[in-house]
DNA sequence: TTCCAGGCGTATC
DNA sequence: GATACGCATGGA
C-alpha cells in the first residue's frame, strides 16, 4: 500500500528535510532491533551506516526529519526506500487493527499507539543475515558490539569474502562465541551460490525464501523471519522470539493466527515486540 | 553464583 | 512433532 500524502523533500547545504513523513518515528526506528548499527548521539541525531554510506538523522519534529550528508540524488536513489517513505503506514495500522481478534484488539490498539513510528527499514540482505546469525541467545547490546568488532576487520560491513578469509577460529576469538562457524557456514554459502539473494529477492514463495535461507547452518525459523522481513521487506514474516513468546501467551491466550495479518504481519509484530519491550523497560 | 539474552543443532522418544 | 540439553559471552 502506497502513502497517499506525498513526502516533500527540500535540499539544504550538506542536509536534506524530509516533509509530511508521519508516521515517522526515528527514535522508534532504531531502536526497536531491527537495525543494530545505528547510535544516538549527543546532540540527538542517529547515526550509522548502511549499504557502505554514512548517515546521520535528525528528528526535527514528528512530521519532519533531515538526513545529514545526502543529496537529494543519493536520497531519490537509495534512503527513500531504505526508510519504506512509500509505505502509507496509517492505512497498515487500520489493517492490523482489523485483522485483530476482538479479545485481543485492545492489546494490539495498545501496541500500535506504543509503536508508531517504526519503519520497517529495508536493509541489506547480507547485513541482515550476520546481523541474525549473531543475534541467536545473545542481547541487543552484545550484538551491536560483536558487529562493531566484525565491522573493524575492513573498516566496514565485512563482505562474505571476508568472513571466509578470517576463518571459524579468526571469528572465534573476536567474541562471536558458537555463532563463528554459522557466520563462516553463511559466507560460503553465499559465495558458492548455494543460497542466492537476487533468488529469494524475486521469490513470492515464503517457505521457499526461509528454506532456502535455513540452508545455513545456525539459521532457523526464527532467524529466517528476520532476514527475510528486514533484508528482503518480506513483510508476511513474523519472527518469534522469547519476547513474541510471552507477547502471545499473555494477550493471544497461548495462539496467534499469523497468516490473517497477511502482509501485514511483520508490522503487528515490530509493534508487540517494541511494545512489550518498552513496558518491560527494555 | 545463577540466570538470561530477537535460537539453533542434536539426540531421543 | 515434541521435548531436553548444550552452547560462548557478558551483564544483571
Amino acid at each position: 500500500m502506497t502513502a497517499h500524502h506525498k513526502i516533500t523533500v527540500t535540499e539544504h547545504d550538506g542536509y536534506l528535510t524530509i516533509e509530511n513523513c508521519e508516521p515517522f518515528d526515528a527514535a522508534k526506528t532504531f531502536d526497536c532491533g531491527q537495525a543494530f548499527r545505528f547510535a544516538l548521539q549527543a546532540d540527538g541525531c542517529f547515526t550509522g551506516e548502511a549499504f557502505g554510506r554514512a548517515i546521520s538523522v535528525r528528528q526535527s519534529s514528528p512530521d519532519s526529519f533531515d538526513l545529514i550528508g545526502v543529496t537529494a540524488d543519493d536520497f531519490h536513489a537509495l534512503w527513500r526506500r531504505y526508510f519504506d517513505l512509500d509505505t502509507d503506514y496509517t492505512a497498515a495500522n487500520a489493517e492490523i487493527l482489523a485483522r485483530t481478534p476482538e479479545k485481543s484488539r485492545e492489546t494490539m490498539a495498545r501496541a500500535i499507539a506504543c509503536g508508531t513510528g517504526i519503519r520497517l527499514l529495508r536493509q541489506d540482505p547480507w547485513e541482515t543475515l550476520v546481523s541474525f546469525i549473531v543475534s541467536q541467545n545473545n542481547n541487543i547490546p552484545r550484538i551491536r558490539k560483536i558487529l562493531q568488532t566484525l565491522c573493524e576487520l575492513e573498516n566496514a560491513f565485512p563482505s562474505p569474502e571476508t568472513l571466509i578469509r578470517v576463518g571459524v577460529d579468526g571469528l572465534y576469538d573476536l567474541k562471536t562465541g558458537f555463532r563463528a562457524k554459522y557466520l563462516y557456514d553463511a559466507a560460503a554459502k553465499v559465495l558458492s551460490g548455494e543460497v542466492n539473494f537476487e533468488r529469494i529477492a524475486a521469490c513470492s514463495d515464503y517457505s521457499e525464501c526461509a528454506g532456502e535461507l535455513e540452508r545455513i547452518k545456525g539459521v532457523g525459523r526464527k532467524v529466517s523471519a528476520c532476514v527475510l522481513l528486514f533484508g528482503f521487506h518480506k513483510t508476511e514474516a513474523f519472527p518469534v522470539d522469547v519476547w513474541m513468546k510471552k507477547v502471545i501467551d499473555r494477550y493471544f491466550g497461548g495462539e496467534l493466527d499469523v497468516n490473517a495479518y497477511g502482509e501485514y504481519a511483520g508490522l503487528a509484530q515490530q509493534y508487540l515486540f517494541y511494545y512489550e519491550r518498552w513496558k518491560m523497560g527494555r
